[in-house]
Parts: C-alpha cells; structure tokens; sequence
DNA sequence: TACTTAAGTCACTTAATGGTGACTTAAGTA
DNA sequence: TACTTAAGTCACCATTAAGTGACTTAAGTA
C-alpha cells in the first residue's frame, strides 16, 4: 500500500462530500468520516488538525456556487436593453435553477440555518463576495429604479433559498408543489410578474 | 414527595418547551431531558412511550403558531375596502411581526428544514390549517386578481420563514440587517410596495 | 392492618463519539 | 547497509447517549 500523504489528504477530502451528499450535515464526525475514506481519523488531526480545519479545507476546495455567468445567463450585454425589472427576474429564475441542480450546497444551506462552524461560515463569505459582485454587475441599471434593490433582492433570495431548501424533505409549501418543476413553474412566473409590474423605469 | 402523574407528566412537557427556548432542538435528547424536568428518564417511557410520544403530546399541547386575528390585525371588515394588495401585504408584515415574536417556533420552524419528526410533522399539519382558513377568510377578495395567489403569498411566506429563522444567528443577509427593527422596516416597506404595485384590481 | 398497584429510583448494558499516545512499517538518505 | 523521518495502525480513554430490568416506596383499599 503506498503511503502519499497528498493522495489521503484528498481521499478524506472526497470522503466530506460524499458522506455530506449522502448522509447529511448531521452524520459527519470523525469517526464516520475516516470510515468513508477508508483511513484512520488520527490523520484528520494530523493533516487538518480536527475536524475545523478540515472543513476549512474542503471549503476552499471546493465550488458550491453558482457561477455569475450561469445565474446572468450568458451574455450580460443581452440583458442590457431589457428594463431593469426584467433582469433582475432573470437573474432569479437562473439563480434557483442553478441552486435546485446542487443538492450538496442545499445540504450546506440548511446547514447554515442550524449552526455555525468553518464551512458554513466559508459559505456566508462566498455568498457576500457573489452577491457585491452581482450588484456591481447591473449598478447602472439598479439607479434606474425607486425601489429598494438590496430589500427586494434579500426577498425573493430568501424565498428561494427557503423553498429550495424545504424542498428536500417536503413536497408543498402553501399549496405549491416545490419538489418538482410544475410548482416552480408557477413560482418563476410569479417571480416575473412581480419584478415585471414593480420596477418602474425612471427617466433621468 | 407528592406522586403525581400528571403533575409529573406536565413537568415533563414544562421541560421540553424550556430546553428547546434555551439550547435548541440539538439538545433535545432523553436525558438532558430528565435533568432539566428533575425526573427519571424511565418515566418519559413509561408516561409518553419514549421521544417521539412526547413530542406528539408536547406538539398538541402547546400554540406556536400565530393566530389568525394577529395576522389580520385584529378587524377583517376594516380591510375590506383596500383592495387585494394592501390587505395581502398587510397579512404578511403582520406575520412577519409575529413570527419574529416567538423564539421558540422560529426553532422548531429550524428543526423543521433539517428533519422530520413528530413535533415538525404537527408543525406542518397547523400550517396547512392556517394556510386554508386565511385563503378562506379573504376568498372573495382573492377572485379579484390576476395573480397565481398560492404562489406569491408562498414566495414572501417563505421569504419571511428564511430571513426570520436565519437572524437567529446571522445579522446580515444581502446587506440588509435582519437582526433587528431597522433592516425589517426596509423589508417591509418592500413587501408593501411590491403588493401595492402587483395586485391589479379586475373589475368584475 | 395487610395487600395490591403504581410512582419514582437506581444501576446497568450497549453503542457511538471525540480524542490521544504508543506502536509498526515504509521511503529516502548519509 | 544503517539510520532518520514520517505515514499509517492500533489500542485505549473519557464522555455521552438511549434504553431496560429490578428495586423501593407511597397511596388506596379489602
């Protein structure tokens, strides 16, 4: 059996996602972990220094969010002549795409509700970080509106984690479906009819 | 000593309300249980058959949801003449008002993105309830929309829930302070607005 | 008063967890 | 080859949890 320490740095690295993915938040300890990779958990403490650190590392390992790209949709210039509500609806919409399609940053999510430790806090970062950068993206259109942008933005973000998040374990929510495409189906409409008939364009 | 049973038994369900308001739900075990009711465990599963009974017992005893007055502030006919958007956002912010009120739901509304047990199973179940005899008591109202109604009360229902449990521990989220008065008027302010330019009275 | 029932106590088992010290064994090097 | 370093193994500790069986003690009743 080779002995590279890099390569079981790694295997106890992978062995985070899958048990997370897996098992969820709640079943990740040591022990479960070192039984995952298959290595003894006295080199989570060697390698990582105990559990902290090794979620540290995972964090900064890994990409649990989407990307800005995938949540514009592509091409920013497109968006451009749209009207300030239409992009930000769009901008919703791919966001909750992009966030039903990775369930392990769900699992982080729903993390994040309950406790605070290294990973979750790595994640709130990522989460500002992404979000300065968005607002800087469209801070030329965001003058062009009376509205509050961070209120409404913290809205809709907060309903779509929530439903995104409950989803997992419970198909309705207010009688909508939101384990499957058909209630999201509804929610995205809304979500554009809202934005649509609230983002007054102001004339400069 | 009295031997009381159901002075013991009260004790007991006493307990669980004050270890969930105190530590949170990851606390909430068979033991630390007995400790904090100054009882023998062995009479959790002699009186309530274990855990899951006595969450069932403690679910139906207590009322952690907020009334249907609270939220409708009190006078339904006073709304009446305000048409279908300030009525809903009016509902909403009063919700949020009251949910922000009770610590010890806004756990168990927690518990309930993580897992499924007896106590968040009642929750559920109250919430539907709730859900049906507020759309009941504004249905008149509601037919005069355009609007998919389940689905926007869902988004900023599940807007508040997110935004309400996460400031138990976080004081940001999109740069708005959800940790106190001051972010919450931002928020409701948004919730009025959106309503108040969204729901377009039919004429019938 | 003697007896039965049930309320409450105690001691124990089993299993899992986080954490540590001492050991063995492989790899690289003088 | 002999030696050092570090990778990986193993056995163990303390703590905590859920759950159970046997016990004591109080209350009500014949």
């Amino acid at each position: 059996m080779a002995r590279d320490k890099e390569q079981t740095k790694e295997k106890i690295i992978a062995a985070v996602e899958q048990l997370l993915a897996r098992e969820g938040f709640s079943a990740l300890g040591v022990n479960a972990l070192a039984r995952e990779a298959g290595v003894d958990k006295v080199l989570i403490y060697r390698y990582f220094d105990g559990m902290p650190g090794l979620l540290r590392s995972y964090g900064e390992s890994a990409n649990f969010w989407p990307t800005l790209n995938e949540v514009v949709g592509g091409d920013i210039e497109n968006l451009k002549g749209k009207g300030i509500g239409a992009v930000v609806s769009e901008v919703l919409v791919n966001f909750s795409r992009a966030l039903r399609k990775r369930p392990l940053t769900q699992e982080i999510m729903a993390w994040e509700l309950v406790e605070q430790n290294e990973l979750t806090a790595i994640l709130s970062e990522l989460r500002e970080e992404w979000a300065k950068k968005l607002f800087a993206t469209f801070a030329t259109e965001a003058a062009s509106t009376d509205l509050d942008l961070p209120a409404v933005t913290a809205l809709f973000g907060a309903a779509i984690n929530y439903l995104v998040i409950r989803g997992r374990s419970t198909p309705f929510f207010n009688l909508i479906e939101i384990d499957n495409d058909s209630g999201w189906q509804r929610l995205e409409a809304m979500i554009h009819l809202l934005c649509q008939r609230s983002f007054v364009s102001l004339e400069p």
